[in-house]
DNA sequence: GTGATATGAATGAAAG
DNA sequence: CTTTCATTCATATCAC
């Protein structure tokens, strides 16, 4: 009834959290593009429990569409992996789950994806699919044009060669 | 929250019936039997975070009230809890915490860390990094090639090498 | 009708 | 991986 405008946390490097020893005051909130990469991982292309490496390459798809860390797509991918067990559990839908549609998932090990096509329902918010971050492509960028990421765009051939320097840990709170 | 006065649907009777469509698809609103049941488990019994189990027979036995679901009990002791949290929070030493607990459970903490480096322990086994697209299949038992993932499950080379040895750690603990 | 408040629902973050 | 905590969104109800 009443669109929430949903408070895109978008890039622009407003968010800060070293120097306060706290809790976390600022949560991450994925934007909508964000969220649909993460949906197509975790339900089309059956990424559960993203490595490390793999996490830093999702970041780095994820990051043009507003900030991101590694430990964002960690949590993410645990919770929401967590949850939908959860509710096939404990919210034994006797009338329906609103949430995501999952349900097939039964591989647990990734040991090999059957690929499927599975649509997730991504009724609940809103389609704010504009331009988020048109532009934001920002220079560091450039410096990990390593070009081997193929998370969801089409790569024909380009061989990347993968030994850059990615972050090798992420840590919250130095 | 103020305290338990329950100042719930004044309609007093059952507006959530089993069976009525009619707000099924609103959120669900505790009746007040269910509410006085709920109220007992919480201060009378100490329960707090009742398991799956738990929740099932909770809302079966809250069910002769009204419509509900496992997901209502969940939430309902989350936020109950959160919230007489929340409250204990602001009035920290106020003398006057509008709230008839009964001390049972003796939880003490509340600001209670734990001075205690947490690594989370990403342990990738030996073998077996779930491959996330059809596309890259590694070597079944030689070395186990990280270095690059297709994600999309598209790429017609393979990776080399990358930072193998990462160590993510979240040091999160304050 | 509008705003304040209570609270159901959701989820990121973290602890266990 | 499971469970809990904290913060936030969403909405029913009440006050005006």
């Amino acid at each position: 009834m009443e669109p929430q405008t949903q408070q895109l946390t978008e890039d622009g490097g407003n968010n800060n959290e070293a120097g306060s020893s706290r809790q976390s005051i600022t949560r991450w909130t994925p934007t909508n593009d964000q969220l649909i990469i993460l949906n197509d991982l975790y339900y089309n292309k059956g990424v559960r429990s993203p490595s490390n490496e793999q996490i830093q390459m999702i970041r780095f798809q994820l990051r043009q569409y507003g900030k991101i860390e590694g430990k964002n797509v960690f949590y993410w991918f645990q919770n929401h992996k967590a949850r939908e067990r959860q509710q096939m559990k404990k919210f034994t839908s006797d009338g329906h789950v609103p949430m995501q549609s999952s349900g097939l998932v039964g591989n647990g090990n990734g040991t090999n994806w059957k690929p499927e096509d599975q649509y997730m329902n991504m009724n609940n918010k809103y389609s704010n699919i504009s331009n988020i971050g048109q532009g934001v492509s920002s220079a560091p960028a450039s410096a990990y044009s390593a070009g081997m990421i193929a998370i969801n765009g089409q790569m024909g051939n380009y061989g990347g060669y993968g030994s850059m320097d990615m972050q090798k840990s992420f840590r919250v709170s130095t």
